[in-house]
DNA sequence: TTCTCTTCTTAACTTAAGTGAACGTTTTTG
DNA sequence: CAAAAACGTTCACTTAAGTTAAGAAGAGAA
């Protein structure tokens, strides 16, 4: 299990079996059941989630409404915005599937960086490709209609339509679910047509 | 001039008087005029882009249309997304006014990091913030209207809406400029009443 | 199993955004 | 300066999303 992990680091530096068992003492390996909230709206937390198997979702309660911000599944992670802004959380994060995480802090990363600094470059070069992705996913949004998205959505990530109840999708793709299906039946239609 | 990056950078580390002249030695401000393309669709680039003064966009051509994305003003950078895909430029950038920046490479990050490796720590931080502020941003337009969103930006970035033509603002909320124009009007006209 | 709650779909109606076109204004530029 | 291009607004019409409500299907709990 700890090796989906090792594996995943393989592809941007080399660890040795002295990093790998520093990696593992710290302890952070968890395995969380379906539904279990990580995180509340309102509270302070320091803790940073990887996905290793499994699946967890952000969502914001607005006007007494769920809303579906984004998805992370196997070898995506997240850390809270309150991490970083150190205020109380805007959202919560919950898992969707029973899942195996990591669960780290940034203490664990001090600790780590003056350890070993090649883990601080791991670090500065994931946020940068993170920063990235999260660019060209926000100008694909801003760029298409909901249509457009959920086509999109299809065939990038056609598992998450599978794994995933549609009203949460539906925000995930701004829409309501009401829009969500409409806009399926419409799409079956012109396939038909 | 140089000061306006020093000063942002003072707010992350401290710099000595000989890093000072290192990061000045790497040549890297420029005055460019207002219109210029920086970066065009199609083309490789390794060149990343922070704003001293002014303000670039980014924009795609979908359809023969523009569509920008994002601007960048004062103290505020952007990375092509093509430096780190090494793909050729999915979109253009250019200056929306008469700016200063400073353009950079990741040659000279790994020049610089290697002589001073609280650069590093440095490009992290200011990464992790760049994208927890990316998430936030995109959170808020995917839970939001164009009407909703607008407002948000008069309230968050009143100059970009006087420094900017309505077109680019428009596909910026998402929308057409006709839409934005009677969104205008609707709002001009609720707080009549 | 039966009951309940959640989820998904459908429908009718409302509201807002997309489209195409016209028109006046401002900005460029030759 | 004059002509052309770009820009912003308005309008009428089309299309799609929001809203409200109802009902069917499925999942989970007693």
């Amino acid at each position: 299990m700890q090796n989906l992990l090792f594996d995943f680091i393989s592809k941007y530096i080399s660890l040795t079996e002295e990093e790998k068992s520093t990696l593992v003492s710290l302890d952070i390996f968890h395995t969380v059941k379906k539904g279990t909230v990580l995180l509340k709206k309102g509270q302070h937390s320091r803790d940073g989630y990887f996905v290793l198997k499994g699946l967890i979702r952000t969502y914001y309660t607005i006007d007494g409404e769920e809303k579906t911000t984004a998805f992370y599944s196997e070898m995506e992670g997240h850390t809270p915005n309150c991490v970083l802004t150190k205020a109380p959380s805007e959202y919560y994060i919950a898992t969707s599937e029973d899942s195996i995480l990591t669960i780290s802090n940034p203490d664990m990363e001090v600790e780590i960086f003056q350890k070993f600094p090649k883990f601080e470059t791991l670090c500065r070069v994931l946020s940068e490709e993170l920063l990235t992705n999260q660019q060209i996913n926000f100008d694909n949004f801003k760029t298409s209609s909901p249509e457009q998205r959920y086509l999109n959505l299809l065939e990038k990530r056609p598992d998450l339509i599978q794994r995933v109840p549609q009203h949460q999708l539906a925000s995930y793709l701004g829409i309501k679910p009401q829009s969500l299906s409409r806009l399926r039946a419409r799409i079956l239609e012109k396939s038909k047509g």
